[in-house]
RNA sequence: GGGCGCUUAGCUCAGUUGGCUAGAGCAUCUCGUUUACACCGAGAGGGUCGGGGGUUCGAAUCCCUCAGCGCCCACCA
């Protein structure tokens, strides 16, 4: 088959995907070692972001490699109905309809989401296809799944039962624009400034007023109580009494609390145990009330008609103007406070009393704790594993209900006839239940789409039911984006050892977010977004993973533009172009032999690519993806392209050629799966896949042969070096002095320096070669020769102050005696010959002069 | 207030037990169409590795310190 000047990705890359998917190749081989990794499922409602090409990307790199080294390998794909994120996307949709989730029933609208869900996955799947993820189709799995959910209420019922559930009126994160809770790691907390009102609230028992400090006035209708702390002088005395609340006429008490900071604003704080975490707490601890005055969609309620169905911020400047009136504003203070953010909406969260469902966190936390101390887990980078423990020292109870009809439900039912009288059942497809006579009703709330999330590698690889892909378990590689650490990560960690008493996977990679190429964040508000299908149809598939890749360390965020895939286009296109030439040369019916190295070149590149392999096991076995895939490119490139094919011109040793590009195509194809395949498949003397090949073995070859090879690179590279030094551009000849090396590889130095000739004399002529350490002289001319002068001068002060460097080292009696011997052995070779160079330079000034 | 990270060539970044002349991609300059490739080849220039100090025979790498930048966590109203 001829192959196409220009590698065009978009031809072939559909049809290898297809040849995979269908060959079976996804599917473990159930031999060797298990080695496996979980998809963290991409949202189910739309298209893939760059992000999603580098974390499919570099699982994708390590399960290649490992299947083709022999491990029992899968790469088990999913898809996340993800909750809260789709609901969200869908309710967009319903307003551009005209229409809102209160027009439908739960059930209607749990099935329309479905429905459009159904639509988004299929579009998802074709992505990750494009993208070249060798995943076991056939295991994919729906967090909506049958099995999900089966495992996540069995989840729920042994937490239940064990008594690390509850359901408790709490104050949740709220967001009034999405009418549901929060859990307390999806608040944006950002520090701004704001202002600190100090507002006089009148004494009814003395005469007098006592002032109150506060950043949120608008809540003051909802003031149960005025809080000082017990050991305050200037309040002392006025503990136990009331004051009037102002702008109604309502009495409420003041009371002593050690919460209370005295040295902060006035120290005096109003309570308002319905809308704030502390006030609550205090509320509890003195028996206040809690009056609700903001509603859980964001207006005033229970307060004064003229404030009635406000929203919030338009409630603080009327509550501040009518404060004012009353001249009840003491003092205005400028203050720096942190204030919490709908990460979805930007708008402010309101901390909002609910009845939720909570998980204690405190004993998950702990066994995930213990087994990090004990270093079951290998984080990448290490420094991560830091921050995870700091979060699971500080972790608080999860809030798990959501107040969505999208998500898996959560199988509860409470008394009809007592309130608190909650128990597990499943089936949530009914409204009520009857049980022993008595009615119970359906908790409407869902779960957290990371509670099930939280399960992923247990469920995906049925370690619970012993299923066939149990031995996966505990997986080989968490691979995702360090944002995920705490909603992710330590979730996993802690479920996992809950419920399967096992790690849920040894090793954590975490990469950095991918940046625009100035390394500013991607956003569509931007318009810097670079879509990871445009850029496949752009420039293919393996040029976009080996661009996300190079010189990517982990946790790092990095700025990724064009440049790079460019780079790896490039790349593909030129492993095309070896092909192309080899294939050339090899002829159609070409069927290789035992391959043996024969020419000098031929032990040099075996070693080149040994050298390559090892560099790669190395650095991916560490998952140093960027390193393993600089060391792939630079060893086809440089080595293979750029020395090896040339020498193959002048050499006839095609099995050994046949090797070559084979060895090449296996070190590429995990960087490069598309195109290494595509090559693959055009080589008449396969009939076998590549991905499904063996990890290259290395052949045996002559250490000093390929030494042999260098000398002849650097004799080849001085000359190069040399001629473009020289003024014009005119051909030179090589002339050399008994010099066996060169008298059997003429042809080579010829065509590789690109001279008119290499021939033998008898007398030395022209312009040695002098740092190459043959005797070899270009033939210029006595009038150029007399022009270069200055450039061996300047090349002899430059080798001299080389020897100053190498001679006080080696005078360093010090370094003589604690350095490493091969080093210090080194150092002399050096230093003899930079100083044979020397006298050769010399030898070069005086026959000029 | 705690924790983590970054500062290396014009740009974006690698550099993992401290050890040859500190690397890559892109950009720049010179030359070149020799049939694998101009998505190319050959060559070159460009860095006091943020500043200062220390440990060491030897530091981009380890320690201290200063400066600048970024991220995460934290209920002080």
């Amino acid at each position: 088959m001829k192959l196409a000047k220009a590698y065009e990705p978009n031809e072939y890359e559909p049809n290898i995907y297809a040849l995979w998917e269908k060959s079976g190749a996804f599917k473990p081989s159930g031999k060797g070692e298990p080695f496996s990794t979980v998809m963290p499922p991409p949202n189910a409602n739309g298209n893939l972001h760059i992000g999603h090409a580098l974390d499919m990307g570099l699982k994708d790199i390590m399960v290649r490699y490992k299947r083709m080294q022999g491990f029992d390998s899968i790469y088990i794909p999913g898809a996340d109905h993800a909750g809260f994120e789709t609901w969200v996307v869908y309710e967009k949709e319903l307003s551009k309809k005209g229409q809102s989730r209160f027009d439908f029933s739960r059930e209607q609208l749990y099935n329309q989401v479905w429905d459009f869900v159904d639509q988004q996955r299929g579009n998802m799947e074709l992505q990750l296809r494009a993208i070249g993820v060798s995943a076991d189709w056939e295991k994919l799995v729906f967090t909506l799944d049958e099995k999900v959910i089966k495992t996540v209420n069995s989840t729920f019922k042994k937490l239940w039962d064990e008594g690390l559930i509850y359901r408790g009126e709490r104050i949740v994160n709220y967001s009034t624009k999405f009418q549901t809770s929060y859990a307390d790691i999806e608040v944006d907390h950002k520090v701004e400034k704001g202002t600190l009102w100090h507002i006089a609230y009148p004494l009814i028992d003395k005469v007098g007023e006592i002032v109150i400090a506060t950043t949120r006035p608008e809540t003051l209708f909802g003031d149960t109580a005025v809080a000082v702390n017990p050991n305050d002088e200037r309040y002392k005395d006025l503990i136990g009494s009331h004051v009037m609340l102002p702008l109604t006429d309502r009495e409420i008490p003041i009371i002593a609390d050690d919460y209370v900071d005295a040295t902060f604003g006035t120290g005096a704080v109003k309570i308002t145990p319905a809308h704030d975490p502390n006030d609550f707490e205090v509320g509890k601890r003195h028996d206040l009330e809690r009056i609700q005055v903001i509603d859980f969609d964001g207006t005033m309620m229970n307060v004064p008609d003229e404030f009635k169905g406000l929203d919030a911020e338009t409630a603080r400047k009327r509550t501040l103007a009518a404060l004012q009136a009353q001249e009840l504003i003491r003092k205005e203070e400028e203050i720096e406070h942190t204030v919490g953010y709908d990460y979805k909406s930007g708008l402010p969260i309101q901390p909002l009393i609910k009845d939720q469902w909570f998980l204690k966190m405190e004993p998950l936390a702990k066994r995930a704790l213990e087994a990090l101390e004990k270093g079951e887990i290998t984080f990448y980078p290490a420094s991560r594993q830091q921050i995870l423990k700091q979060y699971l020292r500080n972790i608080r109870d999860w809030n798990l209900s959501r107040q969505i009809p999208w998500g898996i439900p959560i199988p509860a039912f409470q008394n009809v006839a007592d309130e608190a009288d909650w128990i597990f059942d499943d089936r949530v497809d009914q409204e009520t239940i009857e049980i022993d006579g008595k009615t119970y009703k359906r908790e409407e709330d869902t779960f957290d789409t990371w509670f099930s999330s939280g399960q992923w590698p247990f469920i995906t690889t049925e370690a619970l039911d012993g299923g066939d892909l149990s031995r996966f378990y505990p997986t080989s590689l968490m691979e995702t984006g360090t944002d995920l650490l705490d909603r992710w990560i330590a979730r996993m960690i802690m479920l996992g050892l809950y419920v399967t008493d096992q790690v849920p996977f040894k090793d954590v990679y975490l990469h950095g977010m991918v940046l625009d190429e100035h390394s500013q964040k991607m956003s569509k508000s931007r318009g810097n977004v670079i879509n990871p299908m445009d850029s496949i149809a752009a420039y293919g598939s393996d040029a976009l993973r080996l661009g996300l890749i190079a010189s990517r360390s982990p946790g790092q965020n990095q700025a990724f533009g064009p440049d790079r895939i460019v780079a790896g286009r490039n790349f593909c296109n030129k492993l095309w172009n070896i092909a192309r030439f080899i294939e050339n040369k090899l002829g159609d019916n070409f069927q290789p032999n035992e391959p043996k190295a024969k020419s000098l070149a031929d032990h040099w590149i075996i070693g080149e690519l040994k050298t390559a392999k090892e560099t790669i096991e190395r650095t991916l076995d560490d998952y140093r993806f960027a390193e393993a895939s600089d060391a792939m490119y630079h060893a086809i490139w440089d080595s293979v392209a750029d020395w090896y094919i040339e020498a193959s011109k002048d050499q006839d040793n095609p099995d050994l050629l046949a090797w070559v590009i084979d060895t090449s195509l296996k070190l590429a194809h995990p960087f490069a799966p598309f195109v290494t395949e595509t090559i693959w498949q055009t080589l008449q003397w396969h009939d076998s896949l590549l991905i499904t090949e063996t990890w290259p073995e290395i052949l045996p070859f002559n250490d000093i042969s390929a030494a042999e090879f260098g000398e002849l690179q650097k004799l080849v590279n001085e000359a190069r070096f040399v001629i473009t030094s020289l003024p014009g551009n005119e051909k030179y000849s090589l002339l050399y002095e008994d010099d066996s090396l060169i008298e059997d590889n003429k042809d080579l130095i010829k065509r590789l320096a690109k001279l008119k000739d290499v021939s033998i004399l008898s007398q030395p002529k022209g312009l040695r070669l002098a740092t190459s350490g043959r005797d070899a002289w270009l033939d210029v001319s006595a009038e150029t020769l007399a022009e270069h002068q200055i450039n061996l001068e300047e090349r002899l002060a430059a080798t001299h102050k080389d020897i100053q460097a190498l001679e006080g080292r080696l005078s360093n009696e010090n370094y003589v005696k604690k350095a490493p011997i091969a080093l210090v052995e080194e150092t002399k070779k050096q230093l003899d010959e930079k100083k044979a160079v020397v006298l050769r330079l010399q030898h070069e000034l005086e026959v000029l002069s």
